[in-house]
DNA sequence: TAGGTATTTGACTAAACAGTCAAATAAAGA
DNA sequence: TCTTTATTTGACTGTTTAGTCAAATACCTA
């Protein structure tokens, strides 16, 4: 009974993330937000209290998306090696595809919302780090399979490697997004992320790590 | 002849400085920084045509008080472990004051005012990528210093190792922003940044690089 | 077809926003 | 003391902002 649901939540959800992810959360306006979605500013605040909660709410929407995509790149069947480089794969061909079609490297979407609201805003640091460290927990899952094989130094601290990774890696994309540039992305970051995580890999082996 | 010179200015600078920093730069407004700095609008806008120009004439001013503490940190007298080793202290300390002062673990302003306005304006994108191979510099010279000292491997790639240098404590800044905390930062981003850099250590040096 | 309910609408507010300007003021030098 | 010049002031504008609300609408079910 009642009227049926439409997709208008959803419409608002994935401009909101687009608008904020390509600019930054303070220079998005509701009235753009709902201008793109073509909503009316009413509709806008029947589905969501504030611009705040949509942020949220958007960066909630995005990590669900995202994880069925970790769960297939971090999949067990894979060698955990294959894991890492294929994550890195996933990273660049979402960032250049904006790149061609906004004309600018974006970055990560969460740490770039992170890094502008956490101070302002608690509720906004902690879902972000509870991300953070969602996305770290893969990370030590494959470091682990990395011990058992027998690829990494067994005495590896496998909580530390994965902070170190998750900081290299999320480090890189916002200078990418700073630079607008996607060169070391493309050229070096596999190599580099081997080297760190402590893969003995061959001259020849590396240089097969250039996307 | 005519009205003398004040701290006007110096003060405008500061205080935006500190306000986006410790805040963001769409969260602070002129009239903020204005109340905060004892100076009336139209004062403001005798010194700078707009809120944007006090933005970057902030990180120029910033960028120019922070040069002689990297000039002495990197003196080429000192160790290259040591310039290193200084660096995260300096980092450090800067950090914890703020986070004793304003109860927040602020980051790099460079990045956070970076990441933020990358995407809208392309001369604030260019300043921060100068500032960024700036640093980058400093690294690179150390890192030499190494190779000739025979502390590293010969085949170091000085550029890339740089750049690896500067993503992963840049990395790690924001997320310590993002989590307002320090604890990573304290006890593994020196040992971390030893292994990335690819120093030899013994497990006795590495327990030593605690801060 | 009537009743119930979620959705949509557009006009509305009040505050905050960046930026303007002419006039007032303070101090140094002639 | 008068001129010159940089600085300061405060009142002003027009726009954009987030958020409100009562009424209208669409559609499902009984």
């Amino acid at each position: 009974m009642g009227r049926p649901p439409t997709n208008t939540k959803l419409r608002l959800l994935e401009t909101a993330h687009e608008l904020i992810w390509r600019n930054s959360y303070g220079a998005v306006s509701v009235d753009g937000i709902c201008e793109k979605a073509n909503v009316k500013k009413g509709s806008f605040y029947h589905y969501f209290p504030s611009k705040a909660d949509l942020a949220i709410a958007s960066i909630d929407w995005w990590m669900t998306n995202t994880i069925p995509f970790l769960d297939d790149i971090f999949s067990p069947s894979r060698h955990p090696m294959d894991r890492f480089t294929l994550l890195i794969d996933f990273i660049y061909e979402k960032q250049e595809d904006m790149r061609i079609e906004f004309g600018q490297v974006c970055g990560c979407p969460f740490i770039t919302l992170g890094s502008e609201l956490a101070a302002q805003d608690e509720i906004i640091g902690a879902k972000i780090s509870a991300i953070t460290q969602q996305k770290m927990n893969y990370y030590e899952n494959a470091l682990r399979d990395m011990i058992a094989m027998g690829l990494i130094d067994e005495n590896t601290d496998v909580k530390l490697k994965a902070e170190e990774i998750y900081a290299f890696i999320t480090g890189n994309m916002m200078l990418a997004r700073i630079k607008n540039d996607l060169k070391f992305m493309k050229k070096s970051l596999k190599p580099s992320l081997m080297n760190l995580i402590g893969v003995d890999l061959t001259p020849a082996d590396l240089k097969k790590l250039t996307i």
